[in-house]
DNA sequence: CTCGTAACCCACTAGTTAGTTACTTACTGT
DNA sequence: ACAGTAAGTAACTAACTAGTGGGTTACGAG
């Protein structure tokens, strides 16, 4: 009986809070440099309900894993580009991208993470792999209907694209600290932040369009 | 005395051994993730010399850090690109910039090691700084060349430009096994490298194309 | 030949770390 | 009301890890 009442022992919310303090001990640290007790501290629950729950280190890191990518996908999903004319649609999930990375700086780190440990969290989870195709379709559609309407060229694609959209934001942003220095500039202000989507949105609009 | 003779006890080849095993252990498992015991054993050495030549765990990983950097530098500068014409010298950098990364993976995986610790190691060596200019200017001087002779827009920003090349790469590459999940397809095949190589080239071209 | 110095090595330690054991406390269905 | 079960806790351990103490061995200058 689901009744909402105030419970001192609370396994759905000690579970989330667990969860939340392993996402940002994770994303802080990576994988190997992260610390259970750490994470148990920050949950304010005592270690062994993490080990209860998550079974070990590694699954609790393929945990949080799989919400951060259901996350995303699930915000994208939100964004109803059929509703949109294309070019308006595809400007809005470039800017749509690069404002979940900035919202979401934790997702860059955990993705660099799993992907030193060549994906092996990621590969058990079969949920990822239905909504990816969902991803992967949304564009693949997008790209007919604007080469149909005659706005984008046609043959582009959709995972290059999709690669590509991820990629410009991506680099930007997991490598702003030695960006930075290579680059001698502060990459993070607000009118450097700006400047790079304007970009961004150039760069992909440019790729896509049809030929005059 | 620098005369090249054999000697069973030769400081720079171990140090130089050292820094070769170092740099793949850390770029296999990160800085946290690295094992300071098996960087010795590999590199058959024994771990007091590595505290003698580096000082310590993360001074050993400053150095790797400082010679990747530099060495990319340095290949990059090799490349001559003034002497080709415009379009033909972005197109060399772009093939530069993914065949490098194709050919030193550890590189990829060094810098985002570096940027997970808010590059603090990278940020104390004066030598990546006078090198990083350098490789600037390089793209500054063909994006004026390149809108002199009309086959470029003008306005373009290097330092856009030079993140834009990275990322199209690094993306793809160090995010490979995330890829490959996410977008069903190995992504590391012979005609899968091409495809994207190819698309890379035509991104950057259409980018920077003089608009008709 | 021999002495000073730099290269090199083994074995240890002090401190961590993931994971566990053995327990108490509160909630729920009957 | 109470028995069974799930939530929660503290203290422990076995393995590991960065760093060092205290040497020995080879080389080359005089």
């Amino acid at each position: 009986m689901a009744v909402t009442k105030s419970r001192p022992r609370d396994a759905e919310a000690t579970r989330a809070r667990i969860l939340k303090a392993a996402k940002a001990e994770f994303a802080a640290n990576g994988l190997g440099g992260a610390r259970v007790d750490e994470i148990a501290a920050k949950a304010d629950a005592n270690k062994r309900m993490l080990y209860h729950y998550f079974g070990s280190k590694e699954g609790l890191f393929k945990a949080v894993l799989e919400e951060a990518y259901l996350d995303i996908r699930d915000a994208e999903q939100e964004l109803q580009l059929d509703h949109l004319d294309p070019e308006e649609a595809l400007e809005t999930l470039v800017r749509f991208t690069w404002d979940y990375y900035l919202a979401n700086p934790e997702f860059l780190t955990l993705v660099n993470s799993e992907n030193l440990h060549k994906a092996r969290h990621l590969k058990e989870s079969e949920r990822i792999k239905v909504v990816s195709r969902r991803f992967v379709d949304m564009m693949g559609a997008l790209l007919d209907r604007g080469a149909r309407v005659g706005v984008f060229r046609s043959g582009v694609d959709p995972v290059q694209l999709n690669i590509t959209i991820a990629a410009l934001g991506y680099y930007y942003l997991t490598n702003r600290f030695t960006g930075a220095i290579v680059f001698e500039r502060d990459l993070m202000t607000p009118e450097a932040l700006e400047e790079r989507i304007a970009f961004n949105v150039d760069t992909v609009l440019r790729l896509v369009r049809a030929d005059p």
